[in-house]
DNA sequence: CCAACCCCCTGAACGC
DNA sequence: TGCGTTCAGGGGGTTG
């Protein structure tokens, strides 16, 4: 499920419950869920370690370590993370919880199992893992030549190109759309076929369209635990995703909902296609 | 290089 | 009410 916007929101919401405290136990009752090593190894590179920050990259959640270990979290679809009393009552689909010193544990909870947990030794190997992630939607990086010489290339649909995380770390199939929406570029477009200023227009849009939710999806770190992470507030601000069927909000026509690359995608058919016989 | 599939897994929503 | 089908906001892999 979450994208940037919501994986940031989690970072913030657990933030404060986690951050300063000591793990004293792991458990871990599902094993596939660890990706890059065993039970017992991950047991003895995390434990006795406190967290010193949690930060995010592209949709990973970075746990440092005062030991200069890092996990990283990825959520995929369905994953959850949550910080709770011990005693919190203990949710179907719970397949790692980190027993922290004082009241509170960090559990992630993933129905689907997509998620995944890494651990690292050091910022250095951290670094290596996350080498081929592309620049934050928000940053100064993305700019119209920037996207320009990553794109006039491919023939690939615009919308794949915006989901691919080697280009810009962040964006999934939610807000492709908003950000395709709000630019009045056809997903299906080839990027190779964008005009100079629909690269500039994109260059605009990402960041502000990814800053914009970022702030509609902020809530309390007990507004997040009490809808147990299940959901956002951003959601009714969403211009097309979800909206199929119902009127565009630009210009009233009805949106539809096509397959690009095996993802759904809303698009409105008026406002959209605007360049199709160029 | 890239498109077009496949896979991972569970549950909700929908159609008959 | 029940049963089958389809779909879900992610990403990695294989094939051609």
């Amino acid at each position: 499920m979450p994208e940037l916007p919501e994986v940031q929101m989690v970072c913030d919401a657990i933030w404060p419950r986690i951050v300063g405290k000591r793990i004293e136990e792991v458990e871990i009752s599902h094993k596939e869920v660890l990706a890059n090593c065993d039970l017992d190894d991950f047991r003895l590179r995390v434990k006795c370690s406190a967290f010193c920050d949690i930060k995010r990259r592209g949709k990973y959640i970075i746990f440092h370590l005062d030991s200069d270990a890092f996990i990283v979290v990825h959520l995929r679809m369905t994953g959850r993370l949550l910080a709770v009393p011990k005693d919190y009552p203990e949710e179907k689909h719970t397949h790692a919880v980190f027993k922290l010193q004082g009241r509170d544990a960090l559990r992630f909870i993933d129905q689907r199992k997509f998620g995944k947990i890494w651990v690292y030794d050091c910022e250095k190997t951290l670094n290596e893992s996350l080498s081929l992630l592309g620049p934050e939607p928000i940053a100064s990086e993305i700019t119209e030549e920037f996207l320009f010489n990553r794109l006039h290339r491919t023939s690939r649909a615009i919308k794949t190109c915006l989901m691919d995380q080697q280009l810009i770390a962040g964006i999934g199939n939610i807000y492709s759309d908003e950000i395709l929406h709000s630019v009045k570029i056809a997903p299906w477009k080839p990027a190779n076929q964008l005009t100079v200023q629909e690269y500039a227009d994109l260059a605009q849009a990402i960041p502000q369209i990814m800053a914009y939710y970022v702030k509609m999806n902020r809530m309390s770190a007990e507004e997040y635990l009490q809808t147990a992470g299940k959901e956002y507030r951003n959601t009714p601000y969403f211009r097309v995703y979800g909206r199929a069927g119902q009127a565009c909000l630009g210009c009233g026509a009805v949106l539809r909902k096509m397959l690009i690359n095996g993802r759904s995608s809303v698009y409105c058919p008026s406002c959209q296609m605007l360049d199709e016989n160029e």
